[in-house]
DNA sequence: ATGGGGGCCTGCCGGC
DNA sequence: TGCCGGCAGGCCCCCA
């Protein structure tokens, strides 16, 4: 499922019933995902507090009181779903899983936040919070897109040296930490920008306009709530709706959205994924 | 040394 | 209706 915009819609979801709350209980279900989970977990994570909710890429990072961070990735069907134990609230009664439950947070007060993950290319690792940032899954990312420091002049400098499209290099996390196959497509196609086009051979001018163009797309993504295609929930189980708002993603044969275009969306495949684009008007 | 392909999992959809 | 192939918001390892 996740990108940058539906990690960080799935973040607000949860911070208000996270930030400041006592993990009371953790439910580990399994043994782990992709990976293994950390040595003693639940045990690492009980009767800690989130002091905070962060995010960074498509990874969040609950730091707890003590010391520690516990690191979540989604993977590709991962989902974060606030629930009541009490009320029993959410799709499921108290005490009742649904199946690929593997995970589930029972904080301070009563609320329940359940990690759901059918495919399970989700991770979870534990770390201390200081010194973070060199943990081995944090360690090589590129800047935020959405961050200061991602300017015209990084990507630039990014792209000189490397043989790669354009696709498969913003794909690349050490370039820029958060996109993701669906975001990287409508951002190439708002900036005329074609997918193939080599990186190290793209005009420093519509270099610079492919980075307030990333940002836009992020931004109306999260202002949408992220994009459902078939796994992702925000935290509160409802649906996001930037799907509705693509110009290229799923779109092969249907007419360019570009005004003034009359081109046809294609779809080409390009280091093993769909790449949706439009011949007529990305260069 | 970089880039591409395969693998990890399950679910869903379309075609026969 | 049922089975099979293809495909899916990610990422890591391995090989050229």
């Amino acid at each position: 499922m996740p990108e940058l915009p539906e990690v960080e819609t799935v973040r607000r979801g949860l911070q208000p019933v996270m930030e400041g709350r006592a993990i009371a209980r953790a439910e580990i279900r399994r043994d782990g995902l992709r990976r293994p989970f950390p040595a003693r977990m639940a045990e690492r994570l009980e009767g800690r507090r989130v002091e905070r909710l962060r995010r960074r890429a498509k990874y969040l990072l609950a730091d707890l009181s003590s010391g520690e961070t516990l690191i979540i990735h989604l993977g590709m069907s991962g989902r974060m779903l606030i629930g009541d134990d009490a009320a029993g609230t959410f799709h499921h009664p108290h005490g009742v899983h649904a199946r690929h439950d593997h995970v589930v947070f029972h904080l301070e007060g009563g609320a329940r936040v359940t990690f759901n993950d059918a495919r399970r290319f989700g991770v979870m690792d534990l770390a201390p919070t200081d010194g973070l940032e060199e943990h081995p899954l944090l360690r090589d990312l590129g800047p935020e897109p959405l961050g200061n420091t991602f300017s015209e002049t990084h990507l630039a400098s990014a792209l000189r040296a490397r043989r790669s499209p354009l696709k498969t290099a913003l794909l690349d996390q050490r370039v820029v930490a958060g996109l993701g196959n669906i975001y990287v497509c409508e951002a190439l196609h708002r900036a005329g920008l074609s997918p193939h086009r080599q990186g190290a051979r793209t005009a420093p001018a519509r270099l610079a306009g492919l980075v307030p163009v990333i940002r836009e797309v992020l931004n109306e993504a999260i202002a949408a709530g992220g994009s459902s295609l078939r796994d992702h929930r925000q935290a509160s189980g409802e649906l996001g709706y930037f799907q509705h708002a693509f110009r290229v993603y799923g779109r092969e044969g249907e007419p360019c959205l570009t005004p003034g275009c009359d081109g046809t969306i294609r779809r080409s495949v390009q280091a093993g994924r769909s790449t949706f684009w439009c011949p007529r008007c990305q260069r």
